[in-house]
RNA sequence: GGUUUGGUAGCUCAGUUGGAUAGAGCAACAGCCUUCUAAGCUGUGGGUCGCGGGUUCGACUCCCGCCCAAAUCACCA
């Protein structure tokens, strides 16, 4: 890299002029700015003091020493103020983007032969997925891809929220009112009728309330003692004895939701290595507590409570068995966690959940720790901000949510609206490519509007504004790539070649991609190191930004000059290439044509 | 009340160990298609970076105080 390359010659050149023993630290270099003449620019002021000179005679004394010791790199040099500007001279960047082009893993980290699970999407079974999944899920997708892009060897588990006293309100709502219906006979995904049947359930139970409260009961008490919600209570209670009517109930309408997920899974295309399901894990986390309690890391109340006393560590104490013996979601995910570790030998466990969980998983880690698990000190809560319509919270009881399947169905069809005259003038389209084309753009649309964002803030969407196609967006960087397909492809029926071309004079749209490009590996680091799909979002925007540029002011194929010509496709192809790999560390496909 | 996170253009968002005159997109306005795909390109207007102090050559960035918003502090998940 070329920082890595003039670093020890700046700390030279200061040692020579000055007599100053710099260190690498005080070497900052930063990409020039536009208005200024050059690509690197070296800050020049932590040598000031030291020099007892000028910062803008600092500058110019060093870009002579750089100048003078390496002039086949750095062409010509400009001081401003203290900043020292350096032209580096074209064969270098040529040289860079015969690198870039000849490797076909470009941006791809050295292995690390360790192991990173990254647990995402975890949905209830008592409702489809809403905009709130979609952002864990493709946040989760995301993050798994750019590690795998860092060198780990990524596992992608989903723990599945299959059983509790949300999915039994679900099963009591269709037993009373759902007279036998299923999904085949009402034509209904399977998540959706079980979702209608948990705000049926809500209802009623609101109603039978507000009769209570009606007969004099205050709110507290006629929340506790409507019958439905006792029933509901008994119906968890049968099921954790393995009553078999229930369990085969529960069974079914499960299969049924599974269904439902798998289709949204597909279209959303997301996938899971390993999932596992709270009905298998709950029993073993039980086990884990009794073991604590055995060791004396938990303590059992009087009313034969389980606790952890966690006030030692800065935090409350904590409960992990009620004193009916039955389990909470966290004895849950203590044994999530000693199964997972014991069918896979993980270095590093990150789960994606939403920010609202940071107490919960403080506590986790605290546990895990104190059971004896090496990984529970340095467990990753990829903690994200929450997704907010215009007028708060999404609140699935109150109708308020964007559903998922909705919200994908929609922007499809309004890429196919968008994109019909245009794409009807592509030769030779068929209205299967059309429709894919819809869907990868309205797919890519929304993927881009929910990645672009800074994981760790709460994103607003509001259903009344369409997400765009236009700008900053997904179909944005898609468009770019279809136009530099669109130009290979006719320069591959032209028998033109990308060859490898060291002698030519670049303008500055050129050059400036070529140094875009060299910045994709220390992105793909920083996305990594941050957990950010941001970083490569905002990334890729900029390459597509600059190509676009390069593209309107200067032709590709009709250059005259063969060099210049073939460079420029070479130029063309690797930028393809990049975006291609961006898109792909957001889950983003890519069409051939748009 | 405690803890945590956030507050940047009318709106949605960038701004990575503190660096030059704080940037994009949308919306508004004005231009650019007989030329490789106009989902594009170029330009104009739009800012007390929540407020007030401090640290220093230099602060949107670091520190302190305050204001506002969200999350959390459950025998919920």
């Amino acid at each position: 890299m070329l920082e890595q390359q003039l670093t020890p010659l700046v700390l030279q050149a200061v040692k020579e002029l000055y007599g100053i023993d710099a260190n690498e630290q005080q070497v900052q270099f930063q990409k020039t700015r536009p208005e200024f003449e050059g690509h690197l620019t070296l800050v020049v002021f932590p040598f000031v003091k030291a020099a007892r000179k000028a910062p803008a005679q600092v500058a110019a004394d060093l870009g002579g020493y750089l100048h003078s010791h390496c002039p086949q790199l750095i062409e010509r040099y400009n001081a401003v103020q203290g900043f020292l500007n350096l032209v580096i001279a074209d064969s270098y960047w040529l040289q860079t983007l015969q690198t870039i082009a000849a490797d076909d893993n470009y941006g791809q980290q050295p292995d690390r032969h360790q192991l990173m699970m990254v647990e995402y999407s975890s949905p209830n079974t008592n409702k489809p997925l809403h905009l709130g999944h979609v952002r864990n899920n493709l946040l989760g997708a995301s993050i798994a891809r750019i590690q795998e892009a860092n060198g780990w060897q990524v596992v992608k588990t989903n723990i599945v929220n299959d059983r509790g006293i949300h999915i039994c309100k679900s099963m009591l709502a269709w037993l009373r009112y759902g007279n036998g219906e299923t999904p085949e006979s009402t034509g209904k995904k399977g998540d959706h009728l079980i979702g209608d049947y948990y705000v049926r359930f809500d209802k009623e139970y609101k109603k039978q309330i507000e009769e209570l409260k009606a007969q004099g009961m205050d709110e507290e008490t006629a929340k506790k003692e409507a019958p439905l919600i006792k029933e509901a209570q008994d119906m968890l209670r049968r099921w954790e004895q393995g009553d078999k009517e229930i369990r085969d109930l529960w069974a079914k309408m499960n299969s049924w939701v599974y269904a439902g997920f798998d289709e949204t899974y597909r279209r959303m295309g997301v996938s899971f290595d390993k999932i596992y399901y709270e009905s298998n894990t709950y029993l073993e986390g039980k086990k884990e507590v009794e073991r604590g309690l055995k060791e004396g890391i938990f303590y059992r109340r009087e009313d034969g409570s389980v606790w952890a006393d966690l006030t030692k560590d800065g935090l409350d104490e904590k409960l992990l068995l009620r004193s009916d013996g039955t389990s909470v979601y966290m004895t849950q995910d203590i044994g999530t966690a000693k199964l997972r570790y014991t069918d896979y030998p993980i270095n590093k466990m990150v789960y994606v959940v939403g920010n609202e969980q940071e107490y919960h998983f403080k506590v986790l880690s605290l546990l895990l720790d104190k059971l004896g698990f090496p990984f529970g000190k340095e467990l990753v809560h990829f903690s994200y901000g929450m997704v907010e319509l215009p007028n708060g919270k999404m609140k699935s009881r109150e109708g308020t949510v964007v559903d998922a399947d909705d919200l994908m169905a929609g922007m499809i069809d309004e890429a196919k609206e968008l994109s019909k005259d245009k794409v009807n003038t592509l030769t030779g389209i068929t209205p299967e490519e059309a429709d894919e084309i819809a869907r990868v753009v309205g797919m890519g649309a929304l993927k881009y509007f929910i990645l672009k964002v800074d994981p760790r803030k709460n994103m607003l969407f509001n259903p009344e504004e369409s997400i765009d196609f236009n700008g900053n967006t997904g179909p944005f960087i898609q468009y770019t790539y279809a136009r530099i397909r669109s130009v290979l492809r006719k320069a591959e029926d032209a028998g033109e070649k990308a060859t490898n071309i060291q002698t030519i004079r670049l303008n500055g749209k050129e050059l400036a991609l070529i140094q875009r490009l060299s910045e994709f590996p220390q992105t793909v680091r920083q996305a990594g190191d941050d957990f950010s799909p941001a970083v490569i979002a905002n990334y890729a925007y900029a390459l597509a930004s600059e190509f676009n540029s390069f593209y309107h002011d200067f032709s590709i194929l009709g250059e005259k000059d063969e060099a210049v010509r073939s460079f420029r496709l070479s130029l063309s192809g690797a930028v393809a290439k990049v975006l291609r790999r961006s898109a792909c560390l957001l889950g983003i496909e890519m069409p051939e044509r748009m």
